[in-house]
DNA sequence: CTTGATGCAAAGGATTTGCACAAAT
DNA sequence: ATTTGTGCAAATCCTTTGCATCAAG
C-alpha cells in the first residue's frame, strides 16, 4: 500500500473508527485528484464500486473530523482537498468571478507574513486561531487575457 | 428619511430597480443590527410586516449584485453585512470552534498589511483581486476563559 | 395600462438521518 | 454476538422559481 494511504490508515484506525474498503477508495481518489472535489464530484468516481452518496457524505465529514482533509464552502458547496503533507493552517484560494475557477495561491514568503498578521490578532483579541482560510475574487490570467 | 437610506434609495433606483416598501424594511433592519444576518433572521425581524420570504431572498441577493451588502458563507448559510460606508474590499471574521460566534476583526493596520500582500499576488499570479475574504477559525476570548 | 415586485406554495439542490442489512472484531 | 459501517430512501434545510396578484408610474 502507498505510504500516504498507509499513515492516514493508521490514523483512522488511531482514531477507533475503521479503515474500510469505501474510505480507502474516497481516499485514493483524493490523494489521486489533488484539487477541491466536492461530495457529488466524488461520488460519481466512486459510485461504480458500490459506494452510495451518504457514505461519500459520512467519509468527508469523518474525514474533516479528524483532520486528514480540509473542507472549504463555495456558494454553499462544501469541497474538500486533502490536508495531510501540506499541514499548514493557511489556506488561500483564488476564485474568478469570469469562469468561476478556484486555484490555490501557495508561496512561502506570503505564508509567513500571513502567519505574523495572524499572531498579532491572536494577541490583540486574546484568540487562539487554529485555520485560516483565505478566499480571493476576481479576475484570474486567463480571462483578464480573453476580454483584452 | 435617513442619510444612510437615502444614498442607498439613489443607487438601487440608479440602477433602474424600486425602492419598495419591502426593500425598505430589510434595508433597515440592516442598518440597525450591524452584524452579519441570514435570510432566516431577517425573515423572522420583518415577517410582522408582511414580507415574504422569498422577497427577503430576492432583495438580499439584488442588494448584494448592486453592492450594497457582502454575502458571507458560513458553514453553507449565507450571511449578509452592509457594505456601504465600510467600502473596504477586505472582511475579516473569526469563527469560535466552541460557541461558534462570529467576530468581525478590524483594525486599520491589519487591513493595510493584507492589502499590501494582496498587491503582491496580483503581481507574482497576474490576477485582478476584487474582494479578500478572510475567515479566521479557533477559540474566542470568551471561551477561552470558560475552559480554564 | 403596462411593467416590475411581491407572496405563496411548490420545486430544487445539498446534506443528513432512520433503519435494516452487512462486515468486522 | 456485539458493535460499527453501509446503502437506500425519506426527510430536512436553505434557496430558487412559477404563477397569480398587487402596486407604482
Amino acid at each position: 500500500m502507498d505510504d500516504k494511504v498507509l499513515s492516514i490508515k493508521n490514523l483512522i484506525e488511531r482514531k477507533g473508527y475503521k479503515f474500510t474498503k469505501q474510505k480507502r477508495v474516497i481516499l485514493e481518489e483524493l490523494i489521486k485528484s489533488n484539487t477541491h472535489l466536492n461530495s457529488k464530484q466524488i461520488y460519481d468516481k466512486v459510485k461504480d464500486r458500490k459506494i452510495g452518496l451518504a457514505t461519500v457524505y459520512r467519509t468527508l465529514s469523518l474525514f474533516s473530523e479528524i483532520g486528514i482533509v480540509k473542507e472549504i464552502n463555495i456558494d454553499g458547496v462544501s469541497y474538500y482537498e486533502l490536508k495531510m503533507y501540506s499541514k499548514k493552517p493557511l489556506h488561500i484560494h483564488f476564485q474568478c468571478v469570469k469562469c468561476n475557477s478556484i486555484i490555490d495561491i501557495d508561496d512561502n514568503n506570503l505564508n509567513l507574513q500571513y502567519l505574523k498578521i495572524c499572531r498579532e490578532i491572536e494577541n490583540k483579541n486574546n484568540v487562539d486561531i487554529y485555520d485560516i482560510d483565505i478566499m480571493l475574487v476576481g479576475i484570474c490570467d486567463k480571462c483578464k487575457k480573453a476580454y483584452c
